[in-house]
DNA sequence: GTCTATACCTTGATAGAC
DNA sequence: GTCTATCAAGGTATAGAC
């Protein structure tokens, strides 16, 4: 592999990515990153031009995570309710994380959408939530639900966002497995509906 | 009225709070309120101390207001089920801002929490939510549910902030009115099963 | 009470030795 | 490819004249 596969790079663009989801971005600087990779300030323009192409490596990076997670999800059975359940179960697989730092794309969205001189584009942004909306909608579909697909897909999204805040916010982890429930039983719901 | 209540010192406030909420806390400089009130950066220290402290100031202004917005909610109806339904609507009143910079509560909260070295308590922090969390309990415990008010009242916040998140992300203005009659016809289901 | 000038630090980014 | 030294700009905060 070339010079997009060296190691320092990928240590580089690791330790952002964790700086960024406990610290945010913007409160996140190239010595703090220095700090953690024991990689000089200066070094990393070697492999980044500026602070927003290591930010957009992030976000790539996190985007094949969630990949593989929805392909987990799709491991678990061949019946688009019970995946649909596996996705909805993944907060709590990440209880820590969610409880500390909120949703890692939730509170990135959160945060980059404010700043109004953000080089990297929109779509970027929305990259991650439109890869889960997506799975979703094809899952829905599966069920039989041409129309509503989509709207089951934001709703579930939604459900799941909203559940992070409040268990980040009072660091809750009882409510989060509550939800968590009434969110899958929300889903049982639709999928014995199903037509 | 004393020091704390200046003109220039609410002035500082007002615009502060405007710019925390369309940039965010931590994208704020002095510099940016100086240039929309006019009073330049060194005056700012003699009405604050610190930067938190300007902090401190915009979020018991958004507690107040919050607390205005709750005293409409309660002037609509003596129902509890109806006041409920007033409060769910906020979002729709708010549209525009909600769709732009997502929840003043919400958005600001996920940027704060991130801060490891904030001055600012939590307690603070969570003021705002506590506020509208009690209320929602105690409309729920005059509909009759005693044990579930309080879980009741954090899935209607949980709810709320999803939508505004997912509207947010999106600039979907549909989806939050979508998302507002689904929740207002949750409202209206736990009110008519009320006993 | 109000304003100007400025200190001091950290930021992202660059230049150039090795 | 890796590192050090440094830049210019902007951040918060302070000192002191008026």
């Amino acid at each position: 592999m070339g010079t997009k596969g060296s190691v320092n790079r990928q240590r580089i663009v690791e330790a952002a990515d964790h700086l960024f989801y406990s610290r945010g971005y913007n409160q996140t600087s190239f010595s703090d990153i220095s700090d953690e990779t024991g990689i000089p300030r200066g070094n990393f323009y070697y492999y980044f031009k500026t602070k927003e192409d290591i930010l957009a490596a992030v976000v790539d990076s996190r985007l094949s995570i969630f990949r593989q997670m929805l392909q987990e999800c799709d491991r678990v059975s061949t019946d688009p309710g019970e995946r649909l359940l596996a996705f909805a179960q993944m907060p709590v697989q990440n209880e820590q994380q969610i409880l500390q730092y909120g949703c890692p794309i939730g509170t990135l969205s959160s945060e980059l959408v404010k700043d109004q001189d953000h080089g990297i584009s929109k779509a970027r942004l929305t990259a991650v939530f439109d890869l889960l909306r997506d799975w979703c909608e094809a899952r829905f579909k599966e069920l039989g639900y041409t129309e509503q697909a989509r709207d089951y897909a934001l709703d579930l999204i939604a459900k799941m966002q909203g559940m992070s805040i409040i268990a980040n916010v009072y660091n809750d982890a009882a409510f989060l497995h509550r939800t968590t429930n009434d969110i899958q039983q929300w889903i049982q719901q639709i999928t014995s509906a199903q037509h």
